[in-house]
DNA sequence: GATAAGTACATGACATGTCAACCATATTCG
DNA sequence: CGAATATGGTTGACATGTCATGTACTTATC
């Protein structure tokens, strides 16, 4: 059925884009917790400190480009740390500073996790698209993304 | 920076995809709070509700169209009702079941919730997007979505 | 250099979601 | 029939996320 709010090309892309996300991510979710003792959050940090050239970030702008709330990153830090995948650790010239840094046994971890994800990733998504789609699918998010990140206020908390 | 495990038209599109979900999703909920005491969460399923002819849904039924466990829409129903905006009710052939009913608080809530929304839908995502993209957009949910009802195993909980 | 204002992060209380039982009714089958 | 099993739904304990606030440090202002 299409509303009257959206005409029936959009109301198929609407529609289909909030399922799709729904499926996608509980079985990658799935996928991912099968194989490695990860959420989606965890391996999201961890992959984020394994991509810095120090494997580590400061808190706050590792938290902007993840879009997560400071509060939202801090306790998820916490509870990483107390299973040993990151540590926390001071700043140098800001007394106020924490870094999260990437422990031996996170790298472990995320090394471990990242090739069945990305599988999966391919498995489930990417390689049922084509190139058209996929480069389609690019334009789209930067439009979208580019538009909420200009009148973006910063999230919360 | 592109993964080895992605090439760059793939790795666009999965980034682009991942951020464009998370900005839209903060910012459709910021809106929807702002202007009617809805939760994302209770939208779909008002929305739901007020799609079905006779405004009611078995549990079950319902937790699968939405893809959500339904110990998780269990839950949400409780809240919902204590707030007024769903009742539950019992079935007549099978003593076991129970429907969810929209109230007439509810209907009201949704009728004036809707609007607000779709335009934020629209202003945020629908209206920035071309014919093919929408297009486009809707062949990439469908194939995506047609393989994971495949192999689909219900949901948990 | 003291006080005010701002920044970085953490925390506690509460809302929401998940997972594993649990209950009650239905169905199957000897 | 009556026992075993399946189904529909709920619940409680726990994991995760949000919001408002607290705390410690830094910067600005005079």
């Amino acid at each position: 059925m299409t509303s009257r709010w959206l005409d029936e090309t959009e109301d198929r892309a609407w529609r289909g884009y909030r399922r799709m996300f729904t499926l996608l991510e509980s079985r990658l979710t799935r996928d991912l917790a099968e194989d490695s003792e990860l959420s989606m959050a965890d391996y999201t940090v961890l992959s984020n400190l394994a991509e810095a050239k120090d494997r580590r970030w400061r808190v706050k702008p590792l938290a902007e480009r993840m879009q997560w709330s400071q509060s939202r990153l801090s306790h998820q830090i916490r509870r990483m740390e107390s299973r040993g995948l990151v540590a926390r650790e001071q700043v140098e010239d800001d007394g106020r500073g924490a870094a999260v840094a990437l422990t031996t046994h996170g790298l472990k971890t995320i090394a471990a996790a990242t090739p069945g994800h990305m599988a999966a990733v391919r498995k489930h998504m990417i390689d049922l698209l084509d190139p058209h789609q996929l480069a389609t699918l690019g334009d789209i998010a930067e439009v979208v993304v580019g538009h909420l990140a200009d009148d973006e206020t910063p999230i919360g908390g």
